[in-house]
DNA sequence: CCTAAACCTTCAAGTAACTTGAAGGACAAC
DNA sequence: GTTGTCCTTCAAGTTACTTGAAGGTTTAGG
């Protein structure tokens, strides 16, 4: 199947938006994707609209939005009075988790930097018979347990 | 199976280290943590060490560590020599790791920081019947394609 | 003692978001 | 025609749990 007038094969629509053939009969499965046309001998034919649709997906997922989160953000972007107050909402709902996140992140780099240093200073001898960082680890300085 | 002398029932453990029945029994099944001794009717009993190697395990989860990775540092923890500067780089590596993402999720927060902001101006008469973030999705600035 | 509730067991499948592999057909280039 | 690449569906694998079914045991209260 040659690519003309904007026809595309999945495998040629894979190289085009970097989502690979798999995963975009898996979308198709889970109907994030519209079902395409076929060949005569059954094989998709996907046109712009897809591509673009695909892509849209694509930076949506990049952006770290569950399918859920992309399923709806693509119901909002193809019905007719488009809401962007929801789609404003789900963002930032989603900026919400990621500044979470950030925050558990950063947490975790100053304990792991920590960790490594602590690390760096015990072993400046050599490997220890008893190493400080495995009793640091197994004794919570601060009891995280609920 | 009540507590006593340091004798725990699965149940009792979960509670005291934070981690699910069901994910300890998890761990039992991939090797992490060795199987406990049973009563006569079968029930697992476990004693300080198996809360302690679990309080580990957990820990290095909190991290962020991989099973894998967790596997390797709790072998290292019990090897008669332990290895501290190979924990030290799995640790390193893992910071690395943490570091590479929250430089994503910085870039990230400041997209949709733009994107909720971007849509706040936008619809600030209302829902618009062409919402700019969409074209904003779907045609990316950067074509961060391969 | 009985009963009910809470706990235990194993086994298997579900979850999320893909990814891989088997088996077989179609297409393109030489 | 042949070979290599692409396509199809179906199902299972990956990671790290989580849930649910079916059945047994323990604990607490009447």
């Amino acid at each position: 199947m040659n690519s003309r007038s904007g026809m595309l094969s999945i495998g040629t629509l894979a190289k085009a938006t970097g989502v690979a053939s798999p995963t975009i009969r898996y979308y198709e499965d889970i109907g994030l994707l519209p079902k395409p046309r076929r060949t005569t001998s059954d094989q998709r034919i996907y046109d712009e609209s897809d591509k673009e649709r695909l892509i849209f997906i694509r930076r949506c997922r990049d952006f770290g939005f569950s399918i859920n989160q992309v399923r709806l953000l693509a119901g909002l972007s193809i019905s007719p009075d488009q809401n962007c107050r929801e789609v404003r909402d789900i963002a930032h709902a989603h900026l919400t988790d990621v500044r979470a996140k950030l925050k558990e992140l950063r947490a975790l780099e100053k304990s792991l930097t920590g960790f490594v240093e602590q690390c760096d200073a015990a072993c400046s001898g050599g490997p220890g018979r008893e190493c400080l960082v495995f009793k640091d680890i197994a004794k919570p300085e601060n009891n995280k347990c609920c």
